[in-house]
DNA sequence: ATTCTTGTTTGCGGTTCGACAAATAGCCTG
DNA sequence: CAGGCTATTTGTCGAACCGCAAACAAGAAT
């Protein structure tokens, strides 16, 4: 296998303070990977044997319960650290990551953590605001489960989404990956009939559009609003009433 | 003010992989300050100026919404390292800590981080596994807020509290700090008034034993069954109906 | 001791949302 | 192109749980 460039990793900022010979020195440690659309990078429970960077695709974490329920985590995408159960002295993965596309990915093995951290001190520094923005992620989580109706909760959900992984297409942004109704259910905290109905009341407003295992945004700015809760937006669940003439009465005016 | 005494810190699993001059080294940088209980040792959204670690007491780490509701993040006990913003690259803290007893706990200038680290890397190891750490348990409650009903949420919290802060008495293990029932419930994404009833139920069946801002486990293994849902357990919302013999109806055995 | 404040208990009505069910519609495969 | 699998939509029902309200303790302050 030919010597990976160093224009892989030298932009992304877990590796932006490197300098060219540390770049060369991290990777040499490294080896590119493929993995097919379906395929398990790892699983949860397993040991923790390498740590990876993914360079295209997308990958979707998610977390098992004992009872069988699956909770999605996040969605990594290219240039994010992953699978970093080592470096946080962890033994094995807490989740399972499967790609939904096909992907590539860096994998460096666990064992490689700490010479790397010896030449580059700076990796660590990396590593530590990669894991707290992980957690400042995971805590808005949980300010949002705790406080926040189920609709609300998809609306900021679907946001993120666009965020990271939005791609402009002509009717508005759309998610770049597939993604089923239930995946959305499994990150916010509700199920899969939930998300459909609430996605069929904002398509009838015209904020989103959706298709099988495809969700675009057409109005960002509105589902923003929504997300806010600035406005109550459509009822969502059961049909909203019809009004005297036969139209959907809607909810008052966006503001 | 007198240097402070290694074995303040020299147990912790933070430092323990340090020598006697890292630690007196690192020490030397801090001063140790008290905070009496409902002081406030950092608020949101204030510039990330010190780290800490807390020697004696407890603190509530809490994040407040634009709406102004109240999430708990979690409690703080002797020995863990807190308001650590500055580690993972933030310039303000994301959350608000108040002390819920009398408290001490060594303080750092953000700005030693740096000298720190480049005389002990380990630290940075440290820091790594306690962020880490915290992220599993962000993540632990997001998966069960989004697949648990909320008696088995808070029982999952008391169990928790309980192991962290336990203190044996003699009518079981109690909860070492004052805590609210309202804590309880911006612990687990519920509202005092569900709280309270889950704990009257609990106490009726000698699960728990109630008190104001205090809280004894009395069978934390019959809870432990609970929190796995082996039991429906108490319905507690809604007092249970009296069977024929007017007492209560007990749910099936324990198993 | 009396008053005040803060925390707790409990009841009741209403809403949100999950569980169950069944029909429809894309997509892939042979 | 037919068949089969998977994703989605939509309906109905019921229950978990929240909001409001009011009464009730247990400390704290004066």
């Amino acid at each position: 296998m030919g010597a990976l460039d160093r224009s892989l990793i030298a932009d992304m900022p877990n590796f932006a303070a490197l300098g060219p010979d540390e770049i060369d020195f991290v990777l040499s440690h490294a080896k590119s990977v493929r993995y097919p659309k379906g395929a398990v990078v790892f699983e949860q429970g397993a040991g923790a044997e390498n740590f990876f960077v993914l360079l295209h695709g997308n990958l979707q974490v998610a977390k098992l319960t004992p009872a069988g329920q699956q909770v999605v985590i996040r969605y990594v995408v290219p240039g994010d650290l992953f699978g970093i159960a080592v470096q946080m002295g962890r033994p094995h993965y807490p989740a399972t990551a499967t790609a939904v596309v096909d992907s590539v990915a860096l994998v460096w093995p666990a064992a490689s953590w700490a010479p790397l951290l010896a030449r580059c001190p700076a990796l660590a520094a990396g590593a530590l605001q990669t894991v707290g923005s992980r957690l400042d992620d995971a805590h808005v989580r949980v300010v949002e489960m705790s406080t926040e109706e189920v609709e609300r909760r998809v609306a900021h959900t679907l946001l993120r989404l666009v965020k990271q992984s939005g791609r402009k297409v002509e009717e508005g942004i759309q998610i770049s990956f597939p993604i089923t109704r239930e995946d959305v259910a499994q990150m916010t905290g509700t199920t899969l009939h939930s998300v459909s109905r609430i996605l069929s009341a904002w398509e009838a407003q015209g904020l989103v559009e959706g298709g099988r295992q495809r969700i675009v945004v057409r109005d960002p700015h509105r589902l923003f609003g929504l997300a806010e809760g600035r406005v109550a937006a459509a009822t969502a669940q059961r049909n909203p009433p019809l009004d005297g003439e036969g139209r959907r009465a809607k909810p008052g005016g966006v503001v």
